[in-house]
DNA sequence: ATAAGGCCTAAGAG
DNA sequence: ACTCTTAGGCCTT
């Protein structure tokens, strides 16, 4: 096993890792009491995920290194992130996690918005996470009319009924499946395993993966809209499906999903940014939420609004 | 380009 | 205990 230590007050603007893997971002990762979004944080849990064939696993802890007395952190910007893995796993934590986000500094450069300055304000320490585009698509694929809890229990069936079982320090891990394994799949099937209407829309766009047909990936090299259209093209993808995966995954972070929070949250505090369609809102909210890093205002703002904290 | 209806299902709300 | 509604929308017409 190999192990490491990454202080958190090296980190622009800290971490929480609870509402990092919490708010409904990714569902990749599972928290090792299993009881996930069950709203209660579990200051020292250990969450793990598989990435390439390699388990990875970290949790947060407070004080110094070393310190065995050490526990919870006190908050958000002291303490540590610790990690374990199968391999050196700090290159790949640092992605999936945007270790090396400037927090405090998008912070900083939002626009001077009361929602936006509250919800910032709440959920300090809160990042965007990098989870790998396929297992991102069918994520969302499946989040559709679904609470946070049951899309994070449909992902992880998935992981268990076709990924790669993985041993690690005395655990089996599952990754998640490869296109190939999920294409592999009957609609029949992800139905027993409540997927519901869904089932046919990840059978068919693991199809297409696995088939060379397109790629999620293909999507990055493109301009934001372009990009958003290109997604789209994946069956049970539309445009809010999209824009998560190129928020979550692919690295754009002007794309604000509008979901059913962010059309509450126009409707109440943006009222003026809407515009009729998703992709004319779309544009006038980004803006309103400024822009290059809207994305980030949007899931603090999702987050903000969902938990009502 | 935009609008209406149907869709799986389990957890909450009443 | 039961019904009714809802949950990070999408597809087809």
């Amino acid at each position: 096993m190999e192990t490491g230590t990454i202080p958190v007050d090296e980190l622009g603007g800290g971490l929480d890792l609870y509402r990092t893997l919490e708010s409904g971002q990714s569902y990749l990762w599972r928290r090792s009491d299993g009881e996930m979004y069950g709203g209660s944080p579990a200051p020292e849990a250990w969450y793990h995920t598989v990435v390439d064939g390699e388990v990875i696993r970290v949790r947060r802890r407070g004080g110094p290194e070393g310190d065995p007395t050490a526990g919870v952190a006190a908050d958000a910007t002291t303490g540590r992130l610790e990690w374990e893995s199968t391999t050196d796993a700090e290159p790949i934590v640092r992605e999936l996690l945007r270790l090396d986000d400037d927090l405090e500094a998008i912070v900083d450069a939002a626009p001077d918005d009361p929602l936006l300055r509250e919800a910032y304000e709440a959920h300090r320490g809160m990042r965007l996470v990098d989870d790998p585009a396929f297992g991102c698509l069918i994520s969302f694929i499946c989040s559709t009319q679904m609470r946070v809890g049951r899309i994070h229990t449909m992902v992880s069936t998935l992981a268990r009924e076709y990924g790669d079982a993985i041993s690690f320090d005395g655990e089996t891990y599952h990754a998640f499946p490869t296109p190939a394994q999920l294409a592999a799949a009957t609609e029949a099937e992800l139905r027993d395993l409540g997927l519901g209407y869904r089932a046919p829309y990840v059978v068919r766009t693991a199809e297409m993966v696995a088939d060379g047909e397109a790629h999620p990936e293909e999507a990055r090299d493109l301009a934001y809209e372009p990009a958003r259209e290109y997604l789209t093209r994946f069956v049970g993808v539309g445009d809010k499906v999209a824009d998560c995966v190129l928020l979550f995954s692919l690295g754009f972070d002007e794309a604000v999903p509008l979901d059913t929070w962010l059309k509450s949250a126009v409707e109440e505090y943006y009222p003026d940014c809407e515009r009729g369609s998703y992709a004319a809102t779309s544009r006038a909210i980004r803006e309103r939420l400024g822009g290059e890093y809207a994305g980030y205002a949007q899931t603090y703002i999702f987050h903000h609004l969902r938990t009502g904290e």
